[in-house]
DNA sequence: TACCTGATTGTTCTT
DNA sequence: AAGAACAATCAGGTA
């Protein structure tokens, strides 16, 4: 039989995302009020709204092919910033490995840090909730100034970071 | 040699 | 409201 299930990652997703949907959202709530995120969304949707920009995506890592993505990062777009998830991936990753140095594939260790992460408290998990909220911030300004510098010129950009241009 | 793939959840955006 | 897409990692596989 297919042992083999081509599952695309959209199914993954879907599943995951319906059966923690609930169980994230209450702890989204108790998150919301810790960070100002509804203040920062509301400037970021003005922003958006009056930019109405498309999404700013290298023309390498063109989502063309929903299951590629790109490594090389040509563009000084700047990244979305890891989420609370990926901050606990880092550390689960580093303590898996000590524990399972056999297992060196990301899938292994994705799918224990996933299940790991189900079972984790919300006070396990606010913590990297509080970072990946900070780093949020961070990406906002950094945001803000690349636009800034695309209105500017965006044929200058360089890999120096003068925003003097204020 | 170099890039792509897979697997996880979270956030953000788009329609 | 709901779905789609992308964020990092890292070793293996392919051209």
């Amino acid at each position: 039989m297919g042992k083999k299930a081509p599952k695309s990652k959209k199914s993954l997703s879907a599943s995951a995302s319906v059966n923690g949907t609930s169980r994230i959202a209450e702890k989204k709530k108790l998150l919301r009020p810790k960070s100002p995120e509804k203040m920062k969304m509301t400037t970021r949707q003005t922003t958006r709204a009056s930019e109405k920009q498309k999404k700013p995506i290298s023309p390498k890592k063109f989502k063309a092919n929903p299951k590629k993505k790109i490594k090389k990062d040509g563009s000084n777009t700047p990244k979305k910033p890891p989420t609370a998830f990926f901050f606990f991936l880092e550390d689960f990753r580093k303590a898996y490995q000590e524990q399972n140095p056999d297992v060196k594939s990301m899938r292994d260790i994705g799918k224990a840090c996933g299940e790991k992460w189900k079972i984790m408290s919300y006070e396990e998990k606010v913590q990297y909730y509080d970072i990946a909220t900070e780093k949020r911030a961070e990406f906002e300004e950094v945001m803000a100034e690349y636009k800034k510098k695309q209105e500017s010129g965006e044929d200058q950009e360089s890999d120096d970071y003068s925003e003097f241009n204020e």
